[in-house]
RNA sequence: UGCCCGAUAGUAUAAUGGUAGUACGACAGAUUUUGGUUCUGUUUGUCUAGGUUCGAAUCCUGGUCGGGCAACCA
């Protein structure tokens, strides 16, 4: 193929449409809404990559809006993790703005539709609200409130205001059509009392606006271009263009896509606050959650999660993405940038007794053999007695086990090629030493031994080992779906998180830095855990390598 | 059984009336001092029934299946 085919998503073909036909004079400006009452997920970097992508595609802005319109369950802790982790993944908002910032020109909105004869406050109690919306194949009744005057409305809804009614005394209504298909368009909603301490307003208001009079009149506000949202406001939609038709105010449209769902997770607020309160796991992030910040700490990298929300598309069809999609892309990062080291996390020991006690060599290995001159060298310590990977010895091994068993020579990555002679057992039958004769002559780099062996197994010198505690991380839940199941939190994976007290790892891993993705040869991506208690070191396990050996064992 | 949205390989996503393509996965092979990486190849798909058309994944109609909507949440 010569030229690039451009293929764009459906929402990339409106906006160029948009620009082609001069719409407001080829400006794009999108916005990134989140509500500070929870952490960022995985299913939020879709979006903030979405809405950000756009803008800059199409040489546009994108504004952070806090939607903070129920401070009953807001919170500036969760406004600060929200900046932290939009900024981590690698965009800049144009502006930092706040609904709240809104709530004098909201009000004053909320009296233009009153002037209009196109609200009401009503007086009745939510379940009477409830059941004069009627049912969606039948329609509603209006209630004894419904026909008051502009003038009692304007006086009650200012009194509303005022404080003079306690929480859910009353409400403000639009007035649009109780018989309506759309439920959302049967009088919905508009400003509800709650005498309630905001973060950012304090006790200056009682009264705050709903969703639906929020989202859609903020955007107008800032001369949205796009809103791009979820496909859960597609009912809204209807009462979105509404509301700015009558306010005659900024037309911004709302467009809707399908939001991300990975399979063993779980995406809502809801649940991973319960799995948070409940203690299911360490907080929000913790390595096994889908957050932002519980990737961060796993290791994965800002790039990799970009790619990823590139890969998986846009589109208004219900998806569940694998989450090995998710792997490879961290995989295919790291695997490019992180500096290889070595680690046993199983040890078991092999002596070469062929090499004189007390000997020791300093061998060097590259940091990184993806990239031309390896990124330096660093010096790795060999000796006498060395601990190696206990599944990588095999007394009765099968026909295509490239590793070591009696008799069998293996490559001790940058070191020398060594041969099994004996092993040593307790007395319960278990091995305990691991007898073998190295070929001097074998050495990496100045290898004239003329010898081929199929394996190369990953080592640390015994008399040089570091002792590190390591984690190793599963998927949180057994089920592809645990949202489906009738409670979720019976299908956690118990086995979710494996800790390794004592693993040994070569002595260079002592300077690891915090941040950096490191592949533990043959073992995986690790991190360390920025937790790590300050007298010992933690590392994360991000991701395994792909493994077609334990692939193919697992056939038999 | 009211209204709305959707349906293309296992999972996602393109093809915008003219050769069904790409990525991940799976499978096979080559290379490899990581059973990693890289490279090559193979496999698997238009929900269904009609209609329009020289030609339909695409347009029309009916059906099927999946999802959403009746919070003083967003």
């Amino acid at each position: 193929m010569i030229n690039e085919e451009k293929s764009l998503n459906f929402l990339e073909e409106i906006i160029e449409e948009d620009i082609r036909k001069g719409k407001h004079g080829g400006r794009v400006l999108t916005r990134f809404p989140p509500e500070p009452n929870g952490y960022l997920h995985i299913g939020h970097a879709k979006s903030i990559v979405l809405n950000f992508g756009l803008a800059q595609k199409y040489n546009g802005k994108t504004n952070l809006r806090f939607d903070d319109t129920n401070p009953v369950t807001e919170e500036t802790e969760y406004v600060d993790s929200i900046k932290n982790d939009i900024r981590w993944l690698g965009f800049q908002w144009t502006e930092e703005l706040y609904t709240s910032d809104y709530f004098e020109i909201l009000y004053g909105y909320a009296i233009k539709l009153i002037k209009k004869g196109l609200a009401y406050v009503d007086d009745s109690t939510p379940e009477e609200i409830a059941a004069s919306k009627g049912t969606p194949t039948e329609p509603g009744k209006p209630t004894p409130y419904r026909d008051r005057s502009v003038e009692e409305n304007l006086r009650l809804f200012e009194a509303m205001r005022d404080g003079k009614f306690p929480d859910g005394a009353k409400v403000l209504r639009a007035k649009i059509d109780l018989a309506n298909p759309n439920m959302h368009l049967r009088d919905p909603l508009l400003y509800r009392i709650k005498h309630a301490h905001h973060h950012r307003t304090g006790d200056k208001w009682c009264i705050y606006p709903m969703y639906d009079f929020a989202h859609g009149q903020s955007d107008s506000i800032e001369q949205i271009t796009h809103s791009v949202c979820t496909l859960e406001f597609v009912p809204h939609r209807p009462l979105y263009d509404w509301l700015i038709e009558q306010l005659e105010i900024f037309p911004s449209k709302q467009y809707e896509f399908a939001r991300l769902n990975l399979n063993y997770t779980v995406m809502s607020k809801r649940k991973l606050l319960q799995l948070v309160n409940e203690r299911h796991v360490e907080g929000w992030d913790d390595p096994r959650m889908p957050t932002i910040s519980g990737l961060r700490r796993r290791g994965y990298t800002p790039a990799s999660i970009r790619n990823f929300c590139e890969r998986i598309g846009v589109a208004k069809r219900e998806n569940i993405i694998d989450v090995g999609l998710l792997e490879f892309c961290i995989r295919e990062d790291l695997n490019k940038t992180a500096w290889r080291r070595m680690a046993v996390l199983d040890p078991v020991k092999l002596v070469i007794t062929n090499y004189p006690e007390g000997r020791e060599e300093i061998l060097s290995g590259e940091n990184n053999p993806e990239v031309a001159g390896g990124e330096g060298e660093r010096d790795i310590p060999f000796g006498r007695e060395l601990w190696i990977e206990r599944e990588d010895f095999m007394e009765n091994p099968p026909k295509k086990f490239f590793r070591l068993a009696p008799g069998l020579m293996v490559r001790l990555k940058h070191a020398y090629i060594v041969k099994c002679d004996d092993v040593v057992k307790d007395a319960t039958g278990s091995v305990i030493e691991i007898h073998c004769t190295y070929i001097p002559e074998s050495k990496s780099g100045e290898d004239t031994s003329g010898l081929k062996v199929k394996g190369t197994i990953h080592w640390v010198s015994v008399a040089h080992a570091k002792t590190v505690e390591i984690r190793l991380y599963d998927r949180l839940f057994n089920v592809e779906n645990p949202a489906a199941e009738e409670d979720f939190k019976a299908s956690i994976n118990p086995d979710s998180l494996q800790i390794i007290k004592s693993a040994y790892v070569e002595p260079d891993l002592l300077n690891a830095d915090p941040g950096k993705g490191y592949q533990f040869i043959r073992k995986g991506y690790f991190t360390l855990d920025t937790k790590s208690p300050s007298d010992k070191l933690v590392f994360n396990r991000t991701v395994t390598l792909r493994d077609t050996w334990a692939k193919e064992m697992q056939k038999e």
